[in-house]
DNA sequence: GTTCCTGCAAACTCTTTGCACTGAG
DNA sequence: CTCAGTGCAAAGAGTTTGCAGGAAC
């Protein structure tokens, strides 16, 4: 597993600051009387899920929110944090992204955070760095004038090197 | 397998029309020469590769190109041509894409076709299209200037949803 | 004659699926 | 009580690796 830690290089619209609990206790319930709003049923499982996703800012994968779940709900298996992941992204509540390699990142919908971002990850280091939001938007309108393409621009993550990675040694292998 | 057919839908510069067999022969041709001028072995399957590359606009994944390379070198095996893909790219006579979903797809640098593009995949048909390769010339200025990142604008696809596939039906399951 | 490539088998990562059981509503 | 969610085992896709044999130079 490798880790998928963001940088918050540029971030967007500066969302829930440096605070220590509230402002996340609140997103997870926020997520939990969505859920039982929408008629589904809430379970240790999805609470926790819930919980580890609005405790951080970070891109976890599915590794991850396992690692951190199963100390709030010991024994928790790996096939339903998917499945989790995958209800609660249905649902609207939580969000996926694909970097070029490795494992879907998770995190709640912006729709619960207020605070939306895209991706760019390092080819060489790994690293997943958030951009503001709106940065495809101008290649969002020429793609759909054009072909009719419908950009969803944060579903993907864009690749390159970052600045460290730019700057050192310009032979390592890549991916 | 997902088959992986490009749809060059604004395809940029338009390369190498709809011409049979001369013009790609020559392609072929030239990555073997570029192969021997780096002092690299040139083999069966990595000629074989090259062909099957030169031979068409699509973009093949690794299961693609074996089971065209192999009529040309029976016997011919997959992991032999994740590392001829592997050399090839190293070597710059090869681009690889990531698209959200499925397997990496591969055709010839445009170095060699000197035709470059950008590629975007429907999340739900799968379809990979073309796009002119400056439309992220803007985005990749912005990135550098503002974080330092180096965009490869190439190396993921990005993704969304068809003209076709944004008309039909809006519920079916997107990945 | 070396060195590098190839084929094969096996492993590895990430993810999905089928089935019996249990717990939420 | 019922149905949906869970755990487990297994399989699936895509890719990588180790090693012995063979071909390129």
């Amino acid at each position: 597993m490798q880790d998928s830690r963001p940088t918050d290089a540029a971030a967007p619209d500066a969302g829930a600051e440096a605070d220590a609990g509230a402002g996340q206790r609140d997103l997870a319930a926020a997520g939990i009387a969505e859920l039982r709003a929408l008629g589904e049923r809430v379970t240790p499982a999805r609470r926790a899920v819930l919980r580890v996703l609005a405790e951080t800012s970070e891109h976890l994968c599915v590794d991850d929110v396992l690692a951190r779940a199963d100390v709030i709900v010991p024994g928790l298996h790996r096939t339903t944090v998917y499945r989790a992941v995958e209800t609660l992204g249905d649902l609207g509540l939580v969000t996926h992204v694909h970097p070029d390699h490795g494992p879907a990142v998770y995190h709640l919908d912006p729709s619960l955070t207020g605070s939306s971002h895209l991706h760019v990850r390092c080819r060489r280091c790994g690293e997943i760095s958030d951009v503001p939001a709106d940065l495809l938007d101008g290649v969002a309108d020429r793609l759909a004038r054009q072909i009719g393409f419908q950009l969803q621009p944060d579903h993907a993550a864009l690749t390159g090197l970052c600045r460290a990675c730019a700057a050192a040694d310009p032979a390592d292998d890549p991916r």
